[in-house]
DNA sequence: CTCGACGAGTGGACGAGATCGACCAGACCA
DNA sequence: TGGTCTGGTCGATCTCGTCCACTCGTCGAG
């Protein structure tokens, strides 16, 4: 994870379609060694995969909600995790230092449907209660901030 | 937006580098005329852009963390989003129904990072209260859900 | 010091993909 | 009926991806 591979990353990130050719001239290698490193950046996970961004209005999924979740105390939380991965319209879900434990982040195309996935979250055992904020707008979202100067892997 | 469309983002989506002679594959058509509308999908602005998913602690982002911001009453929304979105450290940020405002999701190297980024945030006119989580774990983020069926565009 | 192994890069060759222009078929409408 | 528009195919060409052989430092062992 040298200063090349930095770029290649800052580059990826900004635009996951760049090609070899491109990277190789930024960075000044040939293709080959190039795709050689993201090869390796990928095998290490540094690089998780390639998504086009979506817009979800445009798609359909027209409401994003945050909902955060009170776990009891007799929850078991790899069980509240895996039935939570299993709701596809959990888009995120971050485990947190608080009382509300979970926070996810869900998009669905209509109020009904954000009712529905309520209660079924509601409904998971363990699960002592929610909390749920709809947000009116999406001011950005996973903006890519450059890789600040890193030591070694 | 016909079928053939949602299939081409749902491609796209789950894997951003997917080649049109690939899509073309999957969807029974050439790959000019996949190509065709890959351009319509991102001059309408369905298609945002292709990131790569980066690993934020490989590079060093290992700290990430959800602000809550309460205004006061005086507040200047179109200022406050300005001055937020200067901010680099903020990967995302929506504007909620609820006495929080806005919910920021923020990565930082190091805790004196978010300890300094607290502060700032804090200081912009406008921003009476914020509050601050920490995200102990990411169980996932940002993962594609199916377009669901979709009238028009 | 020399030798061999290794990691990282280069250059060339070849097949696959991207891209462009010409052409075609069906829908729509005067 | 004929014109136009949209969305598709086909084929040519150029670029890109990918594989392989080779080179050049670096490093440790003998």
């Amino acid at each position: 994870m040298d200063e090349i591979d930095q770029t290649i990353v800052n580059l990826l990130r900004t635009d996951g379609r760049t090609s070899y050719a491109e990277l190789a001239r930024r960075v000044g290698l040939t293709a080959p060694s190039v795709q050689d490193r993201v090869t390796k950046l990928e095998k290490n996970g540094v690089i998780a995969g390639y998504r086009a961004v979506i817009d979800s209005e445009a798609i359909g999924l027209g409401i994003t909600a945050l909902i955060g979740i009170i776990p009891d105390n007799a929850a078991d939380h790899h069980d509240i995790c895996e039935r939570l991965r299993a709701i596809p319209q959990i888009e995120s879900c971050y485990f947190l230092a608080g009382v509300e434990c979970y926070q996810l982040k869900v998009r669905v195309p209509k109020m009904g449907d954000l009712e529905r996935l309520i209660h079924r979250v509601g409904a998971i055992p363990g699960v002592a209660q929610t909390r749920t904020t709809i947000t009116l707008s999406t001011k950005w979202e996973d903006r890519p901030q450059p890789v600040p100067y890193e030591q070694e892997d």
